[in-house]
DNA sequence: AGATTTTTATACCATGTGGTATAAATAAGA
DNA sequence: TCTTATTTATACCACATGGTATAAAAATCT
């Protein structure tokens, strides 16, 4: 009996050509840069050169992709967001590097915005797979402000606008809010000043 | 010749049974309800009764439907929301008011939200007549939001956390944000609390 | 009555969608 | 070599979309 080490069992059939992440890496691109809404199955197995069974094999359906695509995103670009958190730097330069990654101006390869906020938008649309990431992905975000606050409230004093669980919900809101405001392509000075509203409510010691 | 006083010239033809302000109730409440991108024109015929010739004769294309189901939106519904920034109450009590609206819950012929709020977040996608709308009414809307917040600050000495440009840009933003929360089905109270924190930044005296 | 004008109703069109049936290609096992 | 398993490529499906061509219906003018 083979053991697999290298993953890389060989199976009967034609060799498959087809590639899952450079797939996920287009889907990702199309449904940040364009919407999730505004980007057909089509569209993306003509840009990955990928054939439209292959990808249904792989996905299940439209739904499957989608949500892959946003775990993969999740790992790629938003878990090094949420990482900040985790920096040893005080609570105000990191609430600003938060502001400053939602205003980003777009590249090449990092639309405007923020693809898990855009999903968030149009949810009431998506399938039900994509709505479990998106659910559980909202939930570890706000718990991972709430970690954050409530760091910064013990060790730095900051003083929060309401309890720990309201004032993560309505900074992940914000940060969401403003990213989507962004992909909408308004003005960064402009949201930039709003920002500063908002987040005045967080008064540092 | 023939004055119209009546505004009811006798025409040559056949007498038309399109019913113009019925056909907008329609696509108002479509829009309203389930989103200006998931309503087609034919659904809206259907509902209204009408045939699609007449209604593409009437209105030109899509594009000039939802044009012209904005405005009259703005009068039936967004005139009188507005109209509260004119009344002699003060500050505090028309800011509540503004929020009980945004959140307020749905009835049959008022869906949650607002639909000039949806479709600003959909304008990318929209045509340029309903595009011209939209921005000339949030230009509008802020405006008489700066009016409001200088006599606010003039008369009552409210504190406000930026220029009153910027201040009425926040405000219109906070507001457009939580109708479209509501859309999305959120939970009242949880939105309820943020607002609270959104517009504690305006303390009046 | 007949000609003319306007509106309606129906059917249609090209295009795009998500999803799949089918058969050829290509690999390993016997 | 021949069978079997798997993936690919192509073509296809039913359906929905925005928009229109066509002809019948119904009104007024001459």
């Amino acid at each position: 009996m083979e053991t697999d080490l290298e993953t890389k069992q060989k199976a009967r059939g034609r060799t498959r050509t087809f590639d899952n992440d450079k797939t996920l890496d287009v889907a990702i691109q199309s449904y940040w840069s364009k919407g999730p809404t505004q980007v057909s199955v089509n569209e993306i197995c003509s840009l990955a050169g990928v054939s439209k069974p292959s990808l249904y094999r792989e996905f299940k359906n439209e739904d499957g992709l989608m949500a892959a695509s946003l775990e993969r995103y999740t790992d790629q670009v938003l878990s090094h967001v949420l990482g900040l958190l985790r920096q040893d730097r005080d609570f105000q330069q990191v609430l600003d590097s938060l502001v400053d990654y939602a205003l980003r101006q777009p590249t090449e390869s990092a639309p405007a915005g923020c693809l898990f906020a855009k999903m968030r938008l149009d949810k009431a649309i998506l399938g039900p797979r994509t709505n479990q990431v998106i659910e559980t992905l909202r939930e570890s975000a706000i718990s991972a402000f709430a970690k954050w606050l409530a760091k910064a409230k013990d060790q730095e004093g900051v003083v929060m606008p309401a309890s720990i669980a309201v004032s993560a919900a309505y900074l992940d809101d914000q940060l969401t809010h403003l990213a989507n405001r962004m992909s909408n392509g308004e003005n960064v000075d402009a949201l930039r000043g709003q920002a500063k509203i908002a987040f005045s409510v967080f008064k540092s010691g």
